[in-house]
Formats: C-alpha cells, sequence, structure tokens
DNA sequence: CGCTTTACTTACCATTAGGTAAGTTCCGAA
DNA sequence: TTCGGAACTTACCTAATGGTAAGTAAAGCG
C-alpha cells in the first residue's frame, strides 16, 4: 500500500536469494537492482536476517490463506485436500522464485535456524495436516504420521517446480513442454497411493 | 589411497557444503575442521570452485558405479529399476550430507554454473534413463519422458534424505521413527504408478 | 510556522572472503 | 648425498561483506 518499496525489496529479495541462497546474495545486491544503496535496505529491515524472515513469512502467509479460501469446498475431504494441492502446485508454478526458496528454507533451516526459523512454515504445515486428518481413515493418525504425508506431498510440489526449469537447463526445452501437462495427474495418483495405503 | 589429506578435505567439505550451501562455507572453515590452512586447500585443489566440482563428481561417481554394479540382475527391468532406486535411497540415508548436497545442486546449478557444472550429473542421470526405457512400455519413450520420470523418482529419494532432519528439528524424535519404514513402500508405489501410468 | 517522522544518502569501519607469493619441511629416488 | 617435488606454512593483498553513525531532503501536522 504506501509501501511500495518494502515490497519491491521483499519481491527482489525472495527472486534473489531463491536464485541464489541467503548467503549467495549481499544486500547491496538487493538494494542495486532497485537501484538504492544497502542503508536503504537497512533502514526498513533492520539486517539481512530479518529481510529474509519476512520473505519467509510473507510466502507461508501466501500459502495459509489460498488454503483457507479453499476451505469451503469441503465435502469430500480427499477432494479437497487434492484440489489444494493443485492450487499450491498452479502457486508454484506462477512464482518459481518461491518453489526454490521453499525448498532451500527446508536444507537450510538446521544449520541457520537460531531461534524463530522453521516457525514461519508451521502454521502453514498445520493446516495441511489438519486437512489429511480429515481424510477417511486418518482421522487416528499421529501428528508425525500426518506430516510425513504432507512433506511428501510439498516435496513432490515443490520439487517438480524447481525441477522444470533445471532440465530444461541440461536438456533443452523442447522435451519439458509434454511432461508439464501430466503432473497434476502424477500428484493425484501420490496422493491417493499414499493415503490409500495406510488402513 | 596416498592421498589422505585430499580424501579428508573432500570429506569435509561434501558435509559442509551440505549443510550450508557453496557460499555459505569459506575455504577457512573447511580447513580448520581439519586443522589446516585454507592454503593447504588451494594448494590440493588450486580454487573453491573446483574443490566444490570434486565433491560433486565424486557423488556422480558412487552413484553410478553403485547403479553399475547392481546391473547384473536385469532379468525384470522393473524390478531391476525399483531395486536400484532402493539402493540410492539406503546409499542417500547412510550419508544424508549427500542428499543435501544433491538437491542443492539441483537448485544452484541455474545460477552458479558456468561451464560444466551439470555435467558431474549427468552420466549418472543417462543410466538411470537407460533403465527407465528398459521397462517393457517405456522403450519408445523419449529421452525427456524418461528422464521426467527419472527425476521424478530421484526428487522422492533426495527430498525424503533431507526431510527426516528437518521434521525431526521441527516435531520430536519420537514421530519419525514409524514413518522411516515405510518409505521403501511408498518409494515402490510411485514408480510403478508412474510407470504404469504410460499407455 | 516550527517540529517530528519517514525515506533515504554519504562516510566510515572492522571483519572476512578468495587468492598470490614466497618460503619451509620432509621424504623418496638418482 | 644431493636433488626435486609434494605438502604444507606464514605473510600479504584486494575486494567485498554486514553494519554503525551521522546527516539531508521532503512530507505530515500541530
Amino acid at each position: 500500500m504506501a509501501h511500495t518499496t518494502r515490497q519491491e525489496f521483499l519481491d527482489t529479495a525472495e527472486r534473489l536469494f531463491a536464485e541464489r541462497g541467503f548467503y549467495g546474495v549481499s544486500i547491496a545486491a538487493i538494494s542495486d537492482e532497485l537501484g538504492l544503496t544497502k542503508q536503504a535496505l537497512l533502514h526498513h529491515f533492520g539486517s539481512k536476517e530479518k529481510l529474509y524472515g519476512e520473505v519467509l513469512a510473507r510466502i507461508s502467509t501466501r500459502f495459509d490463506t489460498l488454503l483457507a479460501n479453499s476451505a469451503d469446498a469441503a465435502h469430500d475431504p480427499k477432494a479437497h485436500l487434492i484440489a489444494s494441492l493443485a492450487m499450491l502446485h498452479a502457486a508454484q508454478n506462477a512464482r518459481p522464485a518461491q518453489a526454490k526458496l521453499l525448498m532451500r528454507e527446508l536444507l537450510d533451516n538446521n544449520a541457520r535456524a537460531e531461534g524463530a526459523g522453521n516457525w514461519y512454515l508451521q502454521p502453514f504445515l498445520t493446516r495441511l495436516i489438519a486437512m489429511v486428518k480429515a481424510v477417511p481413515g486418518w482421522a487416528d493418525a499421529s501428528d508425525g504420521e500426518a506430516l510425513a504425508a504432507v512433506y511428501q506431498f510439498l516435496g513432490a510440489i515443490t520439487y517438480y517446480g524447481i525441477s522444470g526449469p533445471t532440465l530444461t537447463a541440461i536438456f533443452g526445452a523442447s522435451h519439458m513442454r509434454a511432461t508439464e501437462a501430466a503432473f497434476p495427474d502424477r500428484l493425484r495418483l501420490l496422493v491417493e497411493a499414499t493415503l490409500t495405503a495406510r488402513r
């Protein structure tokens, strides 16, 4: 709203952090892309770490509201879960940087997690867990059990979001188009298989 | 064999690069862990980039020979593929750093790929593609099609290799044990579902 | 009008980065 | 016994890093 510059910083940071990781991007590099000095960035965010935190929090919120908005059509829990995951997939496709950053966070948080690191993702994860537990036969599942399933779905989506560009870079663009359309079906198969495996 | 120090450098670098990424680790930090100076490292490897390349090449070779050694029992192509992927899964479990590093490479190579970056993984990927194409019904698949399947399998394995520690860190260790044993079955389901989807 | 706040800038700083240059120590072969 | 090369070390360099301090220009507001 009034904070246009702030949002531009967040957008640029999200993209660059996704491309090169936290340590691979300097605050000067981020600021340069906006034609500002790094002190402008520090003015808005205080430190590089806090900027990174805000970027992550924004992604988590984005996902969370995405899932919250789809909650009404929850007649069939399993169909609802699949539809929600498809929405996430679409969101990842629309914002490739987001997918990369999410995967990076899964890689980095052990090492670079003083304090609150992981909590950015937790509300989002918790909501997905609830959706899995709503599926018939999963009501009595433990949080860990449901989370493992969630993590697998999320991983498949996120991984797919990053593998597209990578494969294109290695093997050329022509091969990748056809398989792009097949992913939603594969995702559905994965969800069905995982959810059916438990009895 | 005579190069004990070299190998120790590679081991340490593999672990640290996996933990914090290429830019997150200084060559001084790697050397310090061995009680040596960074110039010792530069003496052996020339530059940080070359060290990183050797680490990746070693992983690729490791995988490649792993697959090559399992090639004899190829009576049933699908069973062979599944068994090979299970071997990879076991290898990733035995060396968690390896899984992380592989995933990082998939994230980083676009940005930090001047030249040969991706080629480290290609022989390994090519071998997996051949194994997929050996499955009945996949002989006429394009390289891209087969690679997409390979990439999905590899992603599932690699992702699972890194998600274990992460989930444990977030939700505690007790929840994770049970699901650990279930993964081979899930992997098999994934492979079956993916390979059957094509007709 | 004066005062504060916001959004920045220039100036500066200590630390660390990767890398070069020039030794030193040691070991194995001629 | 000397020689050469491998495996290091200390010393040094330049550039870049994240961050602090202090200021400036403009807008909002009593």
